[in-house]
RNA sequence: GGGGCGGUGGCGGAGUGGUUACGCAGCGGACUGCAAAACCGUUAGGGCGAACAGCCCGUACGCCGGUUCGAGUCCGGCCCGUCCCUCCA
């Protein structure tokens, strides 16, 4: 099998993908807390770990890719505050449109997509684990994690607890030991219109367990890869190895992949900052496909630059390709081209390494630059085959049935043409476009092709 | 202030010691009735020269040093940007 490398956050370096048991891969990435509709940035994971667990199993590992939903957070409830509904009723319409959104792009779902709300036991098994070995202890009907009760805090964002910030936040007394330590369970507050039960009094978890307990359920401790936005590293991720580690004696996960912001004029786009541009919106506006090839340009851990450009430069690449599909096959009968099998293993040893997408695209274009200069045997199949590994499996079934009524005008064009009235034959073209349909000639004939 | 990541051609963006990444855009060409698509060339210049001949030097790697036969790549220093430092994909 091909040894596929990722850069891990935690070491720093390039490590190796060795699964627990051989063949099998447990990948757990954090999804979006769903208290406003999602913006570009928020896809970047789904579409980077929903790639990643195609290439995987191409591969031939089985994958179990979990992406969760956080659906109860004080932003939730702030929301559902203003809009006048229950939270539950507003959790449960933003977890519907960010599954619609994300349908849009055409990838598919992850195997599991579990929500805090229904791991409640598992979260509070394992808040009582760390309370019973001391790592966590109850306040006033909060449960704290007791960050000096593990020494190793602080690895996965490469920090010092001794250097951190220690000010008490101004005017609130804290429930706390330490200011470091942070909350497992919040006790539920006036306001506040969902509480479960616990062992604590009633209340709800707080924003870290759930990851922990949420993956520890489906894919159980040690498991291969946990990724998310590189900006869940402190404190999120940090909070999860700690508790995890704290409870089970084992690391959680044994990579660490993040991948970098999208930014906006220089600028992280985020909610806070409002500089968003929902999913949504792009998809109306390029197309899934162009959206899905702008996320997967640049190197998934690098932060990736937002703009009309660069989202009209991604729907150039997929006309591209496009383009090549369809012309007339000219791959030429016999065995594959050397050439072919060549940019071939460059694509599956790119993303073999660190899932380097930008490099996999450039193999492919290298394929179709030659593969349109001369028969390359093997050249259409090979994109074909490649193509589903950046989501982009899309352009091969594209619909290209003409209306009857578009054919019809392109005959009377070519008659127009025949009779050399091109004023005639222009003016259909003309008609043509605005109908949707740009005409292509060749030494073959006219063809329409679907704008 | 601390920690992480980065600064590559007109733009985006790969590349960790040794010849063109790749894509986009612009310009020119060829093709075409004209286009579109695909294709070819080009996007730094300067010097010698009568020359639209030929030759020579130079020609993307933030800046300055260093190591090396050779540096975008390694080392040191500096400048700048960005993410995080308990809302965040």
């Amino acid at each position: 099998m091909r040894e596929v490398r990722i850069r891990d956050t935690l070491s720093g370096e390039l490590v190796k993908l060795e699964p627990r048991e051989p063949g099998k891969v447990g990948i757990y990435a954090c999804g979006p807390t769903v208290y406003s509709r999602i913006h570009v940035g928020n896809a970047r994971p789904y579409v980077v770990f929903m790639l990643l667990r195609r290439f995987l199993r191409r591969l031939g590992y089985e994958v179990k890719l979990v992406i969760n939903v956080t659906d109860v957070n004080d932003k939730i409830y702030d929301a559902a505050r203003a809009a006048g509904v229950p939270s539950a009723e507003h959790a449960a319409e933003m977890i519907r449109l960010y599954e619609e959104d994300t349908n849009r792009l055409g990838l598919g779902r992850p195997d599991a997509e579990p929500r805090a709300t229904e791991t409640m036991p598992e979260i509070i098994e394992l808040i009582g684990e760390l309370i019973a070995k001391g790592h966590a202890y109850e306040s006033g009907g909060d449960v704290y994690f007791r960050v000096r009760s593990f020494p190793e805090y602080g690895k996965l964002s490469n920090r010092d607890p001794a250097d951190m910030d220690q000010g008490e936040e101004a005017g609130s007394a804290s429930l706390k030991e330490d200011p470091l330590d942070f909350a497992l369970w919040k006790a539920h507050k006036e306001g506040e219109d969902t509480k479960w039960d616990s062992p604590w009094g009633p209340g709800r978890p707080g924003w870290h367990i759930e990851c922990s307990a949420m993956a520890e359920a489906l894919l159980g401790a040690d498991f291969e890869i946990h990724g998310g936005g590189s900006d869940l590293v402190f404190p999120h991720h940090e909070n999860e190895v700690a508790q995890s580690e704290a409870a089970r004696g084992v690391p959680l996960a044994r990579i660490w992949m993040h991948n970098g912001m999208i930014r906006v004029a220089d600028e992280k786009m985020s909610k806070s900052v409002g500089n968003i541009f929902q999913l949504a919106e792009a998809l109306d506006r390029y197309g899934p496909q162009p959206v899905v090839a702008y996320l997967i340009s640049g190197h998934y851990r690098q932060p990736l630059e937002f703009s009309e450009r660069a989202l009209d430069e991604a729907k150039a690449r997929v006309e591209r390709i496009r383009n090549f599909l369809r012309a007339p096959a000219q791959d030429g009968a016999g065995e594959e081209d050397e050439f072919v099998a060549a940019r071939r293993e460059a694509f599956l040893d790119a993303l073999a390494d660190d899932f380097n997408t930008p490099k996999a695209f450039a193999a492919l274009f290298e394929l179709i630059g030659e593969a349109n200069k001369r028969p390359l045997a093997g050249a259409r199949a090979a994109v074909a085959d490649l193509l589903p590994l950046l989501g982009l499996e899309a352009l091969l079934e594209e619909d290209e049935e003409v209306d009857p009524e578009a054919e019809r005008l392109l005959a009377e064009r070519e008659r127009a043409r025949a009779e050399r009235d091109f004023e005639r034959a222009d003016r259909i073209r003309d008609e043509l476009i605005a109908r949707g349909y740009e005409v292509r000639d060749s030494a073959d004939g006219p063809r329409l092709v679907r704008r």
